[in-house]
DNA sequence: GGTTGACCTTACCACCGCTGGAACCTTTAT
DNA sequence: ATAAAGGTTCCAGCGGTGGTAAGGTCAACC
């Protein structure tokens, strides 16, 4: 399959994936005779993990590694392990900003009327708090 | 108070504070009279409405429409809640990505020996399934 | 066979949101 | 007076992506 089929069937832009191979973090495609690169399915499952692998706000380091595990067998399991771990304690701090930011929103949204008045208190009570308590700052406001 | 007090009040680093003037995000802070820039209370509480509402994988563009919404009180209150509510939809999906991934990753962790085997099913699980359904794929392992 | 149109190739340049460095100036402390 | 800590500007780069250009290749149709 050439490289349009396989973005589609992976997730990943054309673009991208030439980028990906540009900078190593895939291994260079097989060639036809006429130039055109030429996935297989295994290339897709490879990319597939890529695209899953990177969810936005992650760093292409992450999966190289990952990556890098994933294809090398010898290695063992308490590493992948590991890294594993740590790449979950990355997303659950994710979440828990994400959601402390949902919840603030959520409020606010609740409390807005929504009409043609100009006094709408969201943006004001948004700006108020801080979501990591780096200084002790003043009331916070979602519960 | 200096850009440092500023960055340490407020989360966003300094430098980062000089490029949101840059282009724009906030408006050219007063300077000293030796032009060093100088900023108030007032100023903090802005910086820290941005340091907020930029969660990692967010567009700069959307805060910047928040902003001038904050920063004008003239609008209807309808806007900001309608702004409010996308980036709350927004925050959903994201939080939802992230919460598969995790959910997935929990799982593998939960099944790999942690050992010296090569073997750890971790990195195989994860690269076979999709996160999105945009190709039917085979057995979904995630509950 | 010839032509069309979709797809592929490389190469470059530009953007975004920062981040770091160089070179220099100002304030503060000793 | 001197040194350190902080400020200033500007320039360059990153990852990841989109755009463009100039061209080669493939399948289908007349």
């Amino acid at each position: 399959m050439n490289i349009g089929e396989a973005a589609q069937a992976s997730g990943i832009p054309a673009k991208t994936i030439r980028y990906y191979e540009d900078t190593g973090l895939i291994p260079a495609a097989d060639r036809s005779r006429s130039g055109y690169r030429v996935y297989d399915g295994r290339d897709v499952h490879t990319l597939r993990f890529i695209h899953r692998a990177r969810e936005p706000g992650s760093s292409v380091q992450d999966i190289r590694k990952l990556l890098a595990l994933w294809q090398d067998r010898t290695r063992a399991s308490a590493e992948v392990k590991a890294l594993a771990l740590a790449h979950l304690s990355e997303l659950d701090e994710k979440l828990a900003k994400l959601k402390a930011m949902r919840r603030t929103l959520a409020h606010l949204v609740a409390h807005c009327e929504g009409d043609h008045r100009p006094d709408c208190p969201i943006l004001d009570d948004l700006a108020g708090e801080a979501a990591e308590p780096l200084q002790g700052n003043g009331g916070l406001r979602f519960n």
